[in-house]
DNA sequence: ACAGGAATAACACGTAAATGTTATTACAAA
DNA sequence: TTTGTAATAACATTTACGTGTTATTCCTGT
């Protein structure tokens, strides 16, 4: 970045890159690997979560290596806490976990790669590459798992399946906050009619409130 | 799939792929090349979504490669069709488009995996078997957009921070759709206090209705 | 031709929610 | 020490919501 100008392999797209894992072996091996490949550079390395938010904020890596368990703060708030300061860090999750609940929540940390520890030191540093590139680098079977979340949420609630047409305008409205008046002059029928399909739609639902229906509405 | 018993490579996971494309050169330089790789077959091609539709729920291919522009009915309606009637069937989408929007109505649709038309023949047939394994084949780069929806959803609104802790919980509650009694007694306080504090989360979040607070609380 | 669902409409009643005003206590910052 | 904010609480008033009952029109399927 600094030499942009000059197309030097040497000097120019160097990534800086940060490792938090509490295992030593682990550790050291990334930090040799990493500093031994040309075009990276290994700037630090920490063994628990504390220490990286102390450092990391001094040493602004391009990219940060976490593990996910470490010992007292796990992973995931590191990376929530770092992501919320420095948003253009690149965080990559490493772990031995392929759980559904664990990818999700390190996404929705701020990591933007996701790859096993099993993955060989060959593919490690293409991954780290990629990330700092714009990629989410991850395997395609967990990248499946962010898919079916995808498709999971795209899902209506069965129950929403029951309602005429006219009654889902009627709930769309409500989920939207107008007051009753309003449906009415919106869709151009009586304060009774709104009445009456609001009725309906709750016992379809089997609820008794607005916000009750509107969270069914919403998947909640 | 029929000789599962057998170890035979030429009867077992023979991967039946079905192409939904107008193009005339692609649709027929893929199905050579599918039909010339062992281990693939194409067992239909067509040019436009409709016979797709039709002749689809005959075939009924393990993979089908769908385009996204196409005459009439486009790809990923035909795909949210053919996905729900046939849940276990995979959809590919095979695009030169590389939009948020596209990927996003793609994957919503019912598509698990999503390659560029710019892909090689053999990592074509990488993308087919790994789609088919139970993988979601896509670049690093279009998994990066992905990633970054999950990351957005989960930014909550910024006028939330203005709450204080107590305003929040009693939001929470009320997102449930709990009556202020409700609340009184599962926070152990008056139901005037309840008052007072929802009063003063509509303030700080210029809504006038809980259902406006509570869309506010979930980002809508 | 008729049954049934869907959309429309009105009226009455009770409950819940939203607004306005005022006040006490506790705690933290200036 | 004073000032300010948060949390607590009470009371009165108005508006909105939810329920029960009844009825007409239109359309669809048998």
């Amino acid at each position: 970045m600094v030499y942009s100008k000059k197309k030097n392999p040497n000097s120019m797209d160097i990534i800086s890159v940060a490792i938090v894992e509490d295992n030593h072996d682990i550790r050291n091996a990334m930090e040799l690997l990493i500093n031994g490949s040309e075009g990276y550079a290994c700037i630090g390395a920490f063994n628990n979560a504390e220490m990286a938010l102390e450092r990391v904020p001094q040493l602004l890596p391009n990219v940060v290596l976490m593990d996910f368990n470490l010992p007292g703060m796990n992973g995931i708030e590191c990376i929530a806490r770092l992501k919320a300061e420095f948003p253009d860090m690149q965080f990559m999750m490493l772990t031995v976990y392929e759980d559904d609940d664990k990818i999700f929540m390190a996404l929705e940390a701020g990591a933007s790669g996701y790859i096993l520890k099993k993955t060989s030191p060959g593919e490690l540093l293409d991954a780290i590459r990629d990330l700092h590139d714009g990629g989410s680098p991850m395997s395609s079977q967990i990248a499946r798992r962010v898919v079916a979340y995808f498709q999971k949420q795209a899902k209506p609630n069965p129950a929403l399946e029951a309602l005429t047409s006219r009654e889902k305008e009627i709930l769309d409205q409500l989920s939207k906050g107008f007051l009753y008046k309003e449906i009415a002059s919106n869709l151009f029928i009586s304060i009774e009619t709104v009445r009456r399909h609001v009725h309906n739609i709750y016992e379809k639902l089997h609820v008794r409130s607005r916000t009750d229906a509107v969270n069914k509405y919403f998947n909640r």
